[in-house]
DNA sequence: CCGTATCCAAAGTGATACTG
DNA sequence: CAGTATCACTTTGGATACGG
C-alpha cells in the first residue's frame, strides 16, 4: 500500500466522486440494480438532466454498469460494477470518520484546550 | 461500524471534500505545518482567493488548524488537526482503489467479456 | 421509458487591487 | 505576508421540449 495521495491519482478520483450525486447513487445502487426513474424517485431533488450526466460519468469511470434491454417502452438497469462494490466500504469509512468528527465537535474539548 | 452512507452524513462530507483542492491540501499538509504562501507554491495553479476560501472551509470542518502568530510581517501556520490526520489514510485508500481500477481497465478483460 | 439538446439563471472562480 | 472585496468571466445546473 503506497501513499497514493502523492501521485495525483487523487485528483482524477475527485473529478469523478466530487459533487452531491456520485456517492448518493453509490448508496442507492449498493443493494442491486435500479432503473433510471427509480433512481429519480429515490432522489427527488436530482433533475432528469443531472441524473443522466452523473450516471454517464460514473459509467465511464467504471463504477456503474448499464444494461439496456432494447424494447419499447425502453428499460435500462443501472448497477454497480465490481469496482463500484469495492468502493462502497471506502465511502462508508468516510462516513464513519465524519460521525466521529461531529461527535468530538459536540463533546467537551479536552481540558488542555480550554482557555 | 454502521453503514453510514445511509444517513446523509455522506452528503455533508462531500460538501467539504468535493472539488480539486481539499484532498490536495490534505496531502501537502500531512507531513507538518505550512504557511499560506508555501501552500501556494506547492500548488502553482490555485489562486490566492481560492486557497483562502478552501482553507477556511476545511478549518470550519475541523480538518485543518490555523495558527496566527500576530506580528509583522504576518505569519500563519496551517496544519492538520487530529481529525485531519485520521482522514489521510482514508483518502489514501481511495487512491489505492483507483489505481486498481485503472490497472484492471488497462488489463485484458476476462474471456467471458470478449465478444 | 430513457436520453439528449437548448436555453437561461445561478453559482463558482480568477485577476486585481486594497488593508492591517 | 496573509486576508478580503470587487468585478468580469466561465461553468454549472434546472426547466423544458423533443426524439428513439
Amino acid at each position: 500500500m503506497k501513499n497514493v495521495v502523492s501521485d495525483c491519482s487523487i485528483e482524477s478520483i475527485m473529478r469523478v466522486l466530487s459533487g452531491r450525486w456520485p456517492t448518493l447513487l453509490l448508496y442507492y445502487l449498493k443493494d442491486g440494480t435500479k432503473r433510471f426513474n427509480e433512481l429519480r424517485r429515490d432522489n427527488p431533488t436530482v433533475s432528469h438532466r443531472m441524473l443522466a450526466l452523473e450516471l454517464r460519468k460514473l459509467e465511464a469511470a467504471g463504477i456503474i454498469s448499464r444494461i439496456d434491454h432494447d424494447g419499447y417502452p425502453r428499460r435500462v438497469d443501472y448497477g454497480l460494477t465490481e469496482a463500484g462494490r469495492r468502493l462502497v466500504p471506502l465511502i462508508d469509512a468516510l462516513g464513519n470518520w465524519w460521525e466521529e468528527v461531529e461527535a468530538e465537535r459536540g463533546a467537551a474539548p479536552p481540558l488542555s484546550q480550554v482557555a
